[in-house]
DNA sequence: TATGAATGAGATTTCATTCAT
DNA sequence: CATGAATGAAATCTCATTCAT
């Protein structure tokens, strides 16, 4: 596919323009009711008054309900991981408390950009919905963190990265949720410093 | 049906026996709906059905469906907070590595006790029906770990123990959990050894 | 798309042409998807799809739904009625036994011919859709016989030659379709042999 | 309702009483339903509605709208065999013509008392809801004309019965369904003349 | 002429909850 | 106390048809 032309001018660009505008308006508006009426009322219907079309134009652009929830928590999960992705190549090269302060600071921040989406995805929804972006999100950072330690030995005792990876991963992702989610009375900076430590020690112990 | 009484027989025991044997009943029918057939089959009429109660009876015990839902959770949850302060109370003397392991693996024990229930809770419940229940066990941990702190100055860098405490509650039972929902190829000593690592070092760091 | 002409030739034959070309591939596209999918998948979409164009463009061709259905029925129905009326012409100077049995010789033939869609036609649409044509054709014929009759005096013992009419084609007709519907296990010959049996002995009875 | 009594009286009623009753109604709602509006408006809203209940009610009592229009059927079609069971086992000494004709009296009689149903179901439902009855009555005629050829050697020339019996069955049936349907200007008493004098020759044929 | 996005009414079915018995 | 029939709102999704481009 992708761009046949017949002579000079690009054609195909109206369905195009409409799909993907459509699609944003529809998901758009799942976002709103999500976030001002929660999981239990988003009913299609709803979305479609919201977005202003009829319910059955839904269907021409999502086969389903769970389809436009997904969209909806993909766009979320998208931000994220790319703000975490960003911060972590940004200190590319310096392995160490920098760059966990850092990458946290990025999740925390990617995360509390929407908290109240955050929210609803992680207390009003079946976890099920959310499930395999998430665990995608976890073994792609897993990865990129055994290539650190596996570039930089010594930096740990154990020499299983892929585990220590795994614990890492787990409770700064973890650590992170509750944080915005449950708005503990600790600062942000005392926050990732408590982060720093936890991971420096992990790390450092003989 | 179950136990009509013609005439002879005293109308033995109040209501109270009866009403916590019926409750009883109902809790159990509505956790094998919940193991067996998941929260999306969850109606108050199988419930009912499995109960081998008629619908409206089911009104008597409890107010709505959320109200069976919260009481399949609670004995789970109560069970795995029992295991919890039983391991913390009994290893009440030494504050340290063996009490951090013994812990970890209480809970991971608790949880693992119960996979297929953990998961539906996790993975299928809105988490809202389990929130409530789940913070008031961190907050029991947590000032459990909080006094344990106090009475152990030079343990930690830090003195604001509040936040000490926030993080290793939230980080040690996060990690659990995954770690029996997800079963990462890592051994249960190995696991445990890792939480005891990254308490540690936590703990240690000046 | 098929035959997309870039520039060269000239609008080469007015609507006429190209209208019957297409609605003979919607025919055709519907007479598949009754086929392929059953009645209750036929829908205006779907037919379209089959016929690679758009749902908007059927109505060029046809008012609604119920033509496209319609229209395939007729196709299948002229064949049957051209056989018919074939046969019946080549025996037409011989009324008698070979006559009758070579009518419904080839009746059962051309019923035979698409067994599967005059199972679709028969049992999975509202009769409705049909009856018309059905009953036009049964007309027909029913005048053909009644010609024959008059002019043949003496065959009958009754002068009513429309009700002989009506009593004859009616039986064939329903006896060869529900032959070749529910396949009984009569061989052909011998069906056909019944068939003349119960004419001959209808026309001969005193 | 009707009468609950305390002590005596043979238990078990109540439900049944009510269930039967309700289920009665339904049918009735249901078959109102198709002949005043035909089967394509034929909803279980708008049928529940005709009952004067609310349309959940419907689904304690029929699993789904296939049962209803099916039971609506069977009534009919309960009637239209029961009758003409209960002419052929009349005449059960005398296999002859008033045999014949009295059944397929009865037969018309029974499919001429609700035409205005049986035109519904024939033209309007798609054949396969009807199918399963119609072939288990049919099969339960076919055998008890076979029983009678069996009976009476030298009825027919052939001693292959199955196929004699399959064969006047259909017609028979066909040509009283279309009569009635058609409603062709033949009178009835003609009408019947006709039918014996078909079946009679037929087995006559030597 | 062709397109195909948009429509929107409406259909079936579920289920938490109530209340007369 | 127990029952369980009745409720009825509401939800998801389909599809014949139209009309601006």
């Amino acid at each position: 596919m992708a761009g046949r032309q017949q002579s000079v001018a690009p054609r195909k660009r109206p369905q195009q323009q409409r799909s993907r505008a459509m699609v944003e308006r529809i998901v758009a508006a799942g976002r709103e009711v999500l976030l001002r009426d929660g999981y239990d009322a988003f009913s299609t219907n709803r979305v479609a008054d919201r977005a202003g079309i009829s319910p059955g134009s839904l269907y021409q652009y999502f086969p389903n309900k769970a389809a436009i929830v997904a969209a909806v928590i993909d766009r979320y999960s998208d931000e994220v991981a790319d703000r975490v992705a960003g911060a972590l190549t940004d200190r590319l090269g310096e392995f160490g408390p920098a760059m966990i302060r850092d990458t946290a600071d990025a999740l925390v921040e990617a995360l509390a950009a929407n908290v109240d989406l955050l929210r609803v995805v992680m207390e009003d929804l079946p976890a099920t919905s959310n499930r395999e972006r998430r665990t995608a999100l976890e073994q792609r950072v897993r990865e990129l963190v055994m290539a650190y330690l596996a570039a930089r030995p010594g930096t740990t005792r154990s020499t299983d990265h892929a585990t220590t990876a795994w614990v890492l991963v787990m409770a700064i992702e973890n650590l992170a949720v509750r944080y915005v989610l449950d708005e503990p009375a600790i600062s942000r900076e005392r926050f990732l410093d408590e982060v720093v430590a936890l991971c420096a020690g992990y790390l450092a112990v003989a």
